[in-house]
DNA sequence: CTCCGCCTACCAA
DNA sequence: TTGGTAGGCGGAG
């Protein structure tokens, strides 16, 4: 169950990403808007200590990955209201460390379903929480870049930051 | 039910 | 190699 979400920023070389939080966890992760920071984003004060805590880990774990580096910690992420396929794409996910790579296919197998492939790719852009779920770690069969619903050019840099190879589209 | 998508394997040039 | 394409599946409306 998710309600009112908890809208807090974290600054890093790359702009402001925006983290949302429910009372289960990290729900949402948005890469910087292009201009500035939503609205409706506040300040860290009269937050709640336990999401100030999973915040602290969000914005650790959020600037590990950005440069390239594997993320520690991460807070509890509230996959609720989100389908059984999409969750076990996005444990699967997971599982990928920084400067590995996997295809959309690989990521069908790896949880069961060799057919789904391109509902892996769905899933992968239904991904609510870039980067820390490494979505940009997936790959087309080819070794081609694939897709990125966050805008190519960030999946080039993630993916450049953590040494990691691949074809031109 | 229909339409669409971060895919793939396959076939024709 | 490159380009076109049918198959397959989950999600959204």
């Amino acid at each position: 169950m998710k309600t009112r979400l908890v809208e807090l920023l974290v600054s890093t070389c790359d702009g402001q990403f925006i983290a949302r939080y429910s009372e289960n966890g990290l729900a949402e992760l948005n890469f910087p808007s292009v201009g500035r920071a939503s609205p409706r984003a506040v300040k860290p004060i009269g937050v709640p200590t336990t999401i100030r805590r999973w915040h602290n880990a969000t914005a650790a774990a959020l600037k590990a990955v950005l440069a390239g580096r594997t993320a520690k910690t991460l807070p509890p992420l509230d996959w609720s209201d989100k389908t059984e396929f999409q969750k076990s794409v996005w444990r699967a996910l997971r599982k990928i460390r920084p400067g590995q790579t996997k295809s959309y296919g690989e990521i069908a197998r790896a949880i069961g379903k060799p057919k789904a492939v391109r509902a892996v790719g769905g899933a992968c852009g239904a991904n609510p929480i870039p980067v820390l779920v490494p979505c940009h770690r997936v790959l087309a069969a080819n070794g081609k870049i694939g897709g990125f619903s966050g805008g190519l050019n960030r999946k080039r840099e993630l993916l450049a930051r953590e040494g990691v190879k691949f074809l031109a589209p």
